[in-house]
RNA sequence: GGUGGCGUGUCCGAGCGGCCGAAGGAGCGCGCCUCGAAAGCGCGUGUUGGGGAAACUCAACCGUGGGUUCAAAUCCCACCGCCACCGCCA
């Protein structure tokens, strides 16, 4: 949620960025509007509120035909008042609508546009030249097979298209990338987290997921629940309605958990293989810190991005996310992309976007600085995505027979070196 | 799922329908005392919104939402959550 003082006093400047966005820059006017309304209708019913405060007072200490009189302008007073709270409601009601519809403001950093419209900030790692090794590279899907780590055919027996088994060294895999993840965010200084993957929907609201990305998520209408399509979502909501302890900043949760995803409007995208599926599990990084502290905390949250990529030995190049590209809570967004052998392309495996006060605004979190209560700035980044880091560290770390090397971090968590054909 | 109890400020815990934003205590902050500390004493200590340059002032908030009333923390209803016991189950 934007601060709405600041928006009175710079529309200007989100004119300009709802725009960039490609959102319409029209809704500006439609909360400054509604804002005013809103402000005439608080004056005008507090007026008439305190009225009647002191009237009713002076009811207490009559008697007799004198209170009869009183009782009676009570009751004409009490209605008038009760529609000016009416007419009030209403107007926080709709001022308050408009204002949640409203995008984070875009970092002036952040390159403007499309989807492709990002920036390449840098690129790691030299891809691997198969025709050196001379042998083509099989894709995932095939690996998966061989190795009997991933079976995308009884996933899809049993649940549907875009789902599949991890089984054998695939499964093993899984534990071996989560463990790696969460005994290097710990060095980190983040706390571990297994959180809920049902929410109610104040948490989706305040996060941001039910705008427009509310297609991508799974709900129980039976129950009212959302399925989280990140543990973002619990792991911000965690300190809802939470006063911080400014000195306690930041605070650093690693949170594991599934995530589901809906993935309306990507049919015939990537149905090979475990690249866009339904289920998944991740470890998401989540930073609660001090406004002036995010975009430090940015940088810091792509390193631990980019350390993990190192750690598994797989080239990868980062993008800066184009306006148009983010999602509505952040302010800017960068991707890490893993090369893809078979693809010949770079795929997006991690993601981190600084939020700012944005989401603190909608979940009610703040901090105690000093004398104010002022919203905290919430940042999320991707330390693993399991399906995805599977398919990178299949294809680039295979060898032509259909084996592939395990790279030198995980080795430990896995007690193996190699995974072999079965 | 059934029955009973409870939900008040950072925490504990009072609260005849008007004088209750709310006693008392703990904690915290400042000061006094002390060589220093503890104890003791004194003062202070919520959030949100509106108006105002500011001092300040007005309004709202006692789980949430409705209702009754001139007036609700206090009465009524619904919902949510917590606790206890019973039933069922991992």
């Amino acid at each position: 949620m934007i601060d709405i003082k600041f928006l009175r006093e710079n529309p200007e400047l989100m004119r300009v960025s709802q725009t960039g966005r490609g959102e319409d820059p029209g809704l500006v006017d439609l909360v400054i509007n509604a804002d005013e309304v809103r402000r005439e209708a608080i004056v005008k019913f507090e007026a008439l509120r305190a009225e009647q405060n002191v009237f009713s007072k002076s009811v207490g200490s009559a008697k007799g035909d004198e209170k009869t009189a009183l009782l009676e302008e009570g009751k004409k007073l009490s209605l008038i008042v009760k529609q000016a709270e009416q007419l009030k409601t209403q107007a926080e009601n709709s001022a308050n609508e408009l204002l949640l519809q409203l995008s984070n403001i875009l970092d002036p950093s952040a390159p403007i546009g499309g989807e492709a419209d990002f920036k390449v900030i840098e690129n790691v790692g030299t891809p691997r030249d198969f025709s050196k090794d001379s042998f083509a590279p099989k894709d995932h899907v095939e690996l998966g097979k061989l190795l009997g780590a991933i079976d995308t055919e009884r996933g899809a027996k049993v649940s549907g298209a875009r789902f599949y088994y991890l089984t054998g060294v695939g499964a093993l895999l899984e534990f071996a990338l989560v463990n790696y993840a969460i005994s290097s965010a710990m060095k980190s200084g983040f706390i571990p987290v297994i959180p809920p993957v049902l929410v109610k929907p104040p948490a989706m609201e305040g996060t941001g997921f039910l705008g427009q990305a509310a297609e991508n998520v799974f709900h129980l209408e039976e129950d009212d629940f959302y399925l989280v399509g990140t543990s973002e979502v619990p792991l911000a909501a965690f300190h809802m309605d939470e006063i911080l302890n400014s000195e306690k900043l930041p605070l650093r949760y690693a949170g594991y958990s599934t995530c589901f995803r809906r993935e309306a409007g990507s049919y015939g995208k990537d149905t090979r293989g475990i690249i866009r599926v339904h289920q998944f599990d991740k470890v998401e990084m989540f930073t609660f810190c001090k406004p002036e502290d995010a975009e430090a905390e940015h940088q810091r949250l792509l390193q631990w991005e980019k350390d993990f990529l190192n750690a598994m030995e797989i080239p990868f190049r980062v993008i800066d996310v184009a306006s148009g590209d983010l999602g509505s809570s952040a302010t800017r967004k960068f991707d890490c992309e893993a090369w893809i052998p078979t693809q010949n392309a770079y795929r997006e495996v991690t993601s981190t976007s600084n939020c700012l006060e944005f989401q603190a605004r909608r979940l009610n979190i703040r901090m105690k600085d000093g004398q104010n209560t002022k919203p905290v700035a919430t940042l999320n980044g991707t330390l693993v995505a399991i399906p995805r880091m599977i398919v990178a560290i299949l294809e680039n770390h295979q060898n032509s027979d259909g084996t592939v090397n395990v790279p030198m971090a995980l080795q430990p968590f896995l007690g193996m070196k190699r995974f072999e054909l079965v």
